[in-house]
DNA sequence: CGTTATTATGACTTCCACTTTCAATTGGAG
DNA sequence: CTCCAATTGAAAGTGGAAGTCATAATAACG
């Protein structure tokens, strides 16, 4: 998993008539080896612990590449700050965030997606995308 | 309509010990007239057509106060606005945004509703919120 | 290999949408 | 009518995103 997307990377950025840098690499290896959902900021510091010289900018500039190449997407969950997810083959998924502790879990449903499409269809509009989060406690801060 | 959530507002305010001026009239005046959907900066801009001497945190601070009256509700697009929308009685509607044109057409589903509930029953989640945004094309815009 | 044309980096600045501050003003209870 | 807390608006402050630019590093060529 983690190789398959060093490998879709290097060859997005070959592609492009790109560069190999170290940075890119430690960037992408912290991303691949972290918590789905990390902002730039968390990010940057966790980098920021092992690598004290590696700056702000690089981590937001890889990141945007890293959603170029598609190995990442950017969400928005309302606080303020973009956070990057992993991506997998082709799959969406929606999330449960929870109000208390922050944590956000994921979730799929086909019927959903379907009824979505058929709202749409029904007003002549044309879906690019979606996106749906439930707010609560969850199971967890529930206990 | 409108008088009722002029009422609704007036007696957050008195509620509050708060005090009831001759802006906050008028900003909630121009909300209750306007468009749902509305950012800070429109209706900012909107006032200062009639009323040249009104500040923006004026209204920034009165559309805060309107969320927790009850009467309005803070919503993101991903445009990097915070829009306001009107709240009717406990009602809720998900979303259809048009990228092209930028309309925002509403919509409600209980089906999609009590899935989501499902969803969240079988994770031991509570769900407090929820926000369900489709984007694309419009009608209009693919004429 | 060494050179060179590019691209990347990181410190710093700018931008933007708020958000807060503060001195002057204004409701409204008594 | 008085007095004081609440409000206002101009201006300054914030935080995160995005841009700038001189320096450093990489890939490709000779």
């Amino acid at each position: 998993m983690k190789r398959a997307k060093k490998k879709i990377f290097a060859d997005f950025i070959s592609q492009r008539g790109l560069k190999s840098t170290r940075q890119r690499d430690i960037i992408l290896d912290s991303f691949l080896s972290s918590d789905r959902h990390l902002s730039i900021e968390e990010l940057y510091l966790k980098l920021r612990a092992k690598n004290p010289n590696i700056g702000y900018a690089t981590v937001y500039r890889t990141l945007k590449l890293f959603a170029e190449a598609g190995i990442a997407r950017e969400m928005q969950f309302g606080d303020g700050q973009t956070r990057y997810e992993h991506v997998g083959e082709g799959e969406h998924h929606d999330h449960l965030v929870c109000t208390r502790c922050g944590s956000i879990e994921e979730f799929e449903n086909e019927t959903i997606e379907k009824l979505q499409s058929e709202v749409a269809t029904s007003r002549g509009f044309l879906i690019e995308r979606h996106r749906l989060e439930l707010y609560g406690i969850c199971g967890n801060c529930r206990k």
